[in-house]
DNA sequence: AATGCTATTATTAGCAT
DNA sequence: TATGCTAATAATAGCAT
């Protein structure tokens, strides 16, 4: 593709393998601009730079299409007996958010997510300690404060199986959101909120790495 | 490239549209490839095809870098006071890792990982179940049982609290990622944590379309 | 939904800037 | 570190399967 064929292998000479690093990252990511268009779909790449620098390519800004798929989601459960087929509204309805998303609004939104969610644990966490002081108060138990008991952990599953999907689409989503390269306009919006999240976030790498060193 | 030049605007026949998709995508996904190994450097994508599916690409697999993320993390918090340098064994260091993670045993492992968090969560849903049995059977518990209970939905809880916390350190880690000007070191491994993220969602985001289909 | 064929267009390796 | 030039290689549009 070139003056004459390489093989795919690393570029020994690091000067040559930046040069190279810096075409074909502009190809691939022209390529995946060429792609979401032609095709109306959403895509995210993250590459590191033989520097280690990180680029990103995203396509289209989110927090529309973020929206929109959370309103989707009854329309899903549906088309029940339909397992491995697209519903052709459900496609018609994606190429509409993408269109649509071309006017995103804030990120706000996400952050506020993902806060609630870290309340909902900290409520969850609470209730265990609620149920840990009945257990000790009472050697016997009424099915009704059994079922209660039973009833509130389900909820609490449910709730906190639901938040989590709902954060791995909008990280997902974020992926999407990251500065293009190529022609897209939400740049200074998405960079501010990548921000906020980021210390909204913080302290909760914290928290784990503590929990490692106290392991 | 083809027959004849294209236009690139959205391909209005949905059949030639999923064929350009499918197409593009596995062209997508070798340029990345190829970028990953000229230049051996790390790299993670996602796209969703015209009926939302998700497709995933991600190089390398992450459980070296991973391994070799938790070896380094002492030397982590020895190396903050050093922002903005660009070290140069850190690129060889990073170079090594690539090359030692060409020979893992590829993507399935992840995907394995995920599978086995999902699992667990299911197992978790068919405790409830059984509990709910234990529940019909007897008016009256005894206090071992309703600890066990107790402790089954405490440790459900945990399971899925700390895979959040994950996720949000992998998030963390993008962002971090999207600053040149944080420490370098941390790169490497900030891109491991990427890549798990980007294949973690992918999976998950399918298998949460499953679960509805069949709900 | 994906793949093989192939005429045609698109990307890029090496070099210079 | 990135870009322009250009010969040479690589991707792919349209069609059939």
């Amino acid at each position: 593709m070139g003056r004459r064929k390489i093989e795919i292998e690393i570029v020994k000479d690091p000067n040559t393998r930046q040069v190279t690093f810096s075409k074909r990252r502009t190809g691939l990511f022209k390529k995946a601009n060429e792609l979401s268009i032609l095709c109306g779909v959403e895509i995210a790449i993250v590459v590191f730079s033989p520097g280690n620098r990180p680029y990103s390519f995203g396509h289209p800004g989110i927090n529309v299409v973020a929206a929109k798929y959370l309103q989707q989601e009854p329309e899903l459960s549906d088309s029940l007996g339909n397992p491995s087929s697209d519903a052709p509204d459900i496609e018609k309805l994606n190429l509409k958010l993408v269109e649509a998303s071309s006017d995103a609004p804030g990120i706000e939104k996400l952050n506020l997510e993902l806060t609630e969610v870290l309340t909902q644990i900290q409520e969850g966490e609470k209730q265990n300690e609620t149920h840990d002081e009945i257990l000790k108060q009472d050697n016997v138990m009424k099915l009704s404060e059994l079922k209660e008991l039973r009833d509130s952990y389900k909820e609490l599953h449910d709730l906190v199986k639901l938040r989590l999907s709902d954060i791995e689409i909008s990280v997902c989503m974020m992926l999407l959101a990251q500065d293009p390269v190529v022609g897209i306009k939400e740049k200074s919006i998405i960079s501010a909120c990548l921000s906020e999240t980021l210390f909204g976030m913080s302290h909760t790498v914290k928290t784990k790495q503590e929990r490692k060193q106290y392991q």
